[in-house]
This record gives structure tokens, sequence and C-alpha cells, in this order.
DNA sequence: CATTGCAGGTGGAAT
DNA sequence: ATTCCACGTGCAATG
């Protein structure tokens, strides 16, 4: 990894085309040929940069970094302030926990999260439009019920962190499919998420789509340790 | 702006958890306090950061970065091999082209890219669910044509640089709303972006929306100096 | 201050 | 390789 503080402008050509003006910078170079450009302050995300893979070539005043869709970034470097080079080895990567997955799993696991006698039918049910989070089944407590073949009523449950609008989208392309299908109809909607957006709310309950606001850390707390990802 | 490059394990605690094992990094602590840990390789995204504002507590041979939120970054270093800092100053920030907005602008300016006699009526023409991208007429060429009071058909248009079944979904929410007003109906749907996904092709060809790729470097070449943004 | 929609999104997994 | 979806999405504009 190389670091240079540079005075510098730099000119992104590719999927639109950006500048900034001269100032002085952190330019990163990286193993793979990648290359950031940092400003002191704002987010993680650089000013510019050249995602591998990518080339660089120097030249007097000038870099150049081309990758294969033809996109360039180039720095016209006024003065190098400072610079070093390290070896840092490969990186034994990242390890995470608190994602949609594992939500997935802690709801399946405690199913009763969505009501008293509610069954698991199987995680990542399988349809032509991709696979329903999770597909349980409600009970049926009086004969008036709206029960299907399996004598309760169906439920596709779509599990997100937070739900927008497009969740609900979703769950309703699902819905409309599965619904389609005599063995399965009729089924409910049912939207968990951390957070749900209002709009979502309201379209969702618009649509008769239930919404659940679940809580991961009390989940988390209901979990045995082989449910744990680390 | 400090750079340090140090042996060292990360965790971050938040809206999930993640673990770096012991290795060496790049770490960059920013003039508004915020951190970002990089590797040698990947990509323009650290491994881990914590985004400002935020602040960073030292101690021994642990670094602490806490944001408002109580989210926290947890640096447990090892082995320092190198550190440099420099002071940059304020960056002049960065000027682009070439995204959605601009296309909208170039569109606009050239409506007939959407059929001979096609008129524009407004960008932007406000919805309760948000605005349409742009409301266009259609002429209207037969006495049997669907056409509205205004002596043509409205036409809304979605725009997007890549436009995948969202696009679809939002521009059906927009067009049952329009259709529903009688000042406008009918109004038919076109999407119009650089690249349309399969399936969003698919879905909108089947909801009888119009799908037209937009060639972003030719609308270019015919717009006059005053639409260029810089 | 919350919400919404865009992003050079990026990244990963499944087809 | 393409297509889909999640992301500690980040980020800015807007009500």
């Amino acid at each position: 990894m190389r670091l240079v503080i540079a005075r510098c402008s730099v000119d992104y050509v590719g999927r639109l085309t950006a500048h900034l003006p001269m100032a002085t910078r952190l330019l990163v170079v990286k193993a793979d040929g990648s290359v950031l450009v940092h400003s002191d302050g704002g987010s993680y995300k650089p000013l510019n940069w050249m995602s591998p893979p990518c080339s660089l070539r120097e030249e007097a005043g000038t870099w150049t970094v081309t990758n294969r869709a033809g996109e360039q970034l180039i720095i016209t470097l006024d003065a190098i302030v400072y610079e070093s080079s390290h070896d840092l080895g490969v990186d034994p990567g990242l390890v995470k926990d608190g994602v949609e997955a594992h939500l997935q799993v802690l709801l399946a696991a405690h199913i009763e999260t969505f009501g008293e006698g509610y069954q698991l039918v199987r995680r990542e049910y399988p349809t032509p439009v991709g696979p329903v989070d999770i597909l349980a089944r409600a009970p049926s407590f009086g004969v008036d019920d709206d029960v299907g073949p399996g004598g309760g009523r169906h439920i596709a449950i779509e599990i997100k962190r937070r739900a927008g609008i497009d969740a609900v989208e979703q769950l309703t392309r699902y819905l409309d499919l599965l619904n389609r299908d005599p063995l399965l109809a009729p089924v409910g909607g049912v939207l968990a998420a951390q957070m749900i957006a209002p709009q979502a709310r309201t379209l969702a309950e618009d649509r008769g789509i239930r919404c659940v606001v679940v809580d991961y850390d009390q989940l988390r707390g209901l979990d045995d340790p082989s449910l744990r990802l680390f």
C-alpha cells in the first residue's frame, strides 16, 4: 500500500464525469492497483476512486488509472508533500452478525413471534419470482375461518432490517403468485422488520398485509447459542 | 489527517456487530474525528469505519471511537508500524455531471426522443406519492385515438440511469394515481433509462409501459452548451 | 428533524 | 457473465 499526500486535481471520466479542483489530498494506491482520493473530512467514501481491477500509469505530473470498461481517473499532481509505502499482507477479512439472514434464522426458530399456534412450513420457500423468506401456517380457530387444505391459513413472511415500499411490493408479488396455488391459497402476508417506514406501513395495511416490528436484541436474547453466527 | 499503519484487531458494535482479526492495516483518522480501517485491497469501502460526528478516545493499546447513537468502533493495537500527520485544509469539493438529474434535463429538452409531436407538460410533475420525472403529451393522429381533454394522450415518463423492477413499480404507482384524475386520464407510461434490466422490461411491457433505452452521450451531443452543468 | 429516493452506489450469491 | 437483493448502505433534498 502506497500513501501519498499531494496537491492535485482529479478528473473522473466514466459512468459520469466529475472534477476535483486543485487541493491537498490523500492518495491511497492499494496492492491491486485501486486508487482512493480522500479529503480530510466527510465520510468513508473517497472523493474519487477507481476500483480494481485497474491499471495505474505514472507520467511526469499525471497519474492515469484505467479499468477494463475504459473508465479513467486522471490525477494531475502539482506537488507531492509526502509519500510512504507499506507491505500489509492479505487481510483475514470481516466477520459480521446481525444482518437479515440472522433475523430470518431467529424468526424461524421463534415463529410464535407472529402469533400463538403459528407453525413454520419452511424458510426460503421457493417461488418463480424468488424465495419467500418464511412460509408459515396460522392456526384456524373456528369453522368460519378462511382455511386452506392444511387446516390453517398460510402466511408468507417478508423479513427486512428496514422495510420500505419496495418490501411491500416484493411481498405483494409473492402473494399474488402463492395465491394462485390452490394447495396454498389463501395466503396472508406479514411484513416483519426492525423498522418500517410510515409509507410502507400505510401501503401494506391498505393491501391487507400485517406489519410486525421485531426487536433484534430481544430475539437474540431468546435464542440458544447454536443459532449464533459467531 | 493522521495516517497509522498498525497491527490491530477491530470490533464494531452498533447496528450490527463485526469483528476483524489481528492483522496489519491502514488507519486513517480525519480532522472531524472519523476513522477508516483499510486493508491493502478490496474496494473504496473500508473494512470498518466510524462516520462523523464521533469522538476518538485513545488509551494504552486501545482506541475507542463512539458516535452519538452509541455505536462503537474498538481498535485494539498490537503494534504501530508507522505513523504520520498532515494538515490538508478544507477541500473545495466535487463537481459532478451525468446523473439522473442531467438526463432529465436533456430528455425534457429533447422530448421528441419519445416520438414525433411529443410535447413537454412539465418536469417533476407533482403527485401525492412524489414527483413524476416528466409529464408529456403525445399527439393524437386519428379520431379513434384514446385522447384526453388536451387533445392528446398524457405520458408519464420515469427516468433512471439503470432501471430495475423497482422503477416499474414506482411508475405504476404514479400511473394508478394520475389515471384517477379525469383531467389527465388516460395516462400512458414510459420507462426511460440507459440500461433496463430484463425482468424490469418484462414487467413493464406486461403492464403496458413502454421501455425506451436512451443514449446519454448522444443526447449530450444534441444539447446546447447552456444545458451543461459545467 | 424525519422521510424519501438516488448512487460512478458496492458487494455477494444464485442462475 | 448476468441478475437480483442487501447494505452498519451513504447522501442530499425536502416537508
